[in-house]
DNA sequence: GACAGTCTTTGCCATTTGGCAAATAACGAA
DNA sequence: TTCGTTATTTGCCAAATGGCAAAGACTGTC
């Protein structure tokens, strides 16, 4: 609980009172390996911060492959922004790629910290333009570089993600094939 | 003008005494094809809505490519949203590909606006989190998909633009070379 | 209308990546 | 440990894309 607290913080500043009644706001979910925390379809009611594990984001495009658009590895929050924002039905899920921990609002919650608390809307959206920030910054250059330069970049970007999660996984964020991925690692030993 | 005023509408209400301060707030500009609206290194002090003509966000890669991030058309807002709203140097370049015509707000006036009308600020987090929404969305599958299928989702996109820019500035927002395009575009007729 | 400059297409060949299937390795359950 | 399952690697060949340079098309100016 304390990660998301100090998470928060970055972006603004909250009294204790407002700090407890974030906490009392929260709770604290496990969501095993595999597992939704949302779908494709469904109405996002939930926004997670994550405290251990990672998730990752996929849809299946027209071919029916699975797509996987990012990861969201700890001390990151993950929402369908749009789904949760106007509840409306999602376009995408979230899966847990490993055993999580996340720390979940409700959409009601939420919007009583938003009316509560005073700045909180601001940090909220200095928090969702930096995710986006990084996002398009992250994906964007991918189109201009080859398979190796992606894979190394992510190993840089995410050092400690590569081992836990399926090569499949990745190499459908890369935008690549597994094999070629598999290749790709060999030759960089 | 009324361009701008309608596409805010589409995010909140606005009364006609504030439709008035924005219009008093806003400059038209005119920048000739080529010429630079923001630079990377410098702080954007201005945002600009298009409403006529055709920006680019581009930046030169680690190779020294001219890499097009994207681009952005009649009714759109184009702003480096981070240097923008902290005032720090863009990392970016923001340049007319064509003739354009621009509405533009400087830094204080924005601010203006923000702290006289109630709302505005929950207006711009919507038009900003649609703008993000849409690029992640475009962006995001072009990695999974071949140099083929990216042009051809370009065309639907942005069925008007693609006359009016060079081969080469849509080559490199795909991700191909600007020959590899030519080829596709020979092979599509 | 001729010229210079720029943009686009094309040819040739090298390199990268994909597709598919089989082999191997890693993992978890009993 | 052993078996069955899943994940990863590898071989083979096809397809896509890149690199480079030359040719061709287009545009605006004088």
């Amino acid at each position: 609980m304390e990660s998301l607290i100090n998470y928060i913080l970055q972006f603004g500043h909250l009294n204790q009172q407002q700090i407890e009644l974030v906490k009392r706001k929260a709770t604290e979910v496990q969501l095993k390996k595999e597992a939704y925390f949302s779908e494709a379809g469904k109405i996002a009611r939930q926004v997670a911060f994550v405290t251990q594990g990672i998730l990752r984001v996929h849809y299946y495009n027209n071919k029916g492959e699975d797509i996987t658009r990012y990861f969201i590895d700890e001390n990151n929050f993950a929402v369908d922004l749009n789904s949760f924002n106007y509840q409306v039905p999602s376009s995408e899920y979230v899966q847990a790629v490993t055993d999580c921990t996340l720390i979940v609002f409700g959409y009601d919650s939420f919007k009583e910290l938003s009316d509560t608390i005073i700045g909180w809307d601001e940090m909220i959206y200095k928090i969702t333009t930096k995710a986006f920030m990084d996002k398009v910054n992250r994906i964007s250059p991918m189109l201009a570089e080859d398979a190796t330069e992606r894979y190394l970049k992510f190993l840089e970007r995410y050092p400690t993600v590569a081992n836990r999660i399926p090569l499949s996984l990745l190499a459908s964020y890369l935008g690549i094939t597994q094999s070629s991925l598999s290749r790709i690692r060999k030759n960089i030993r």
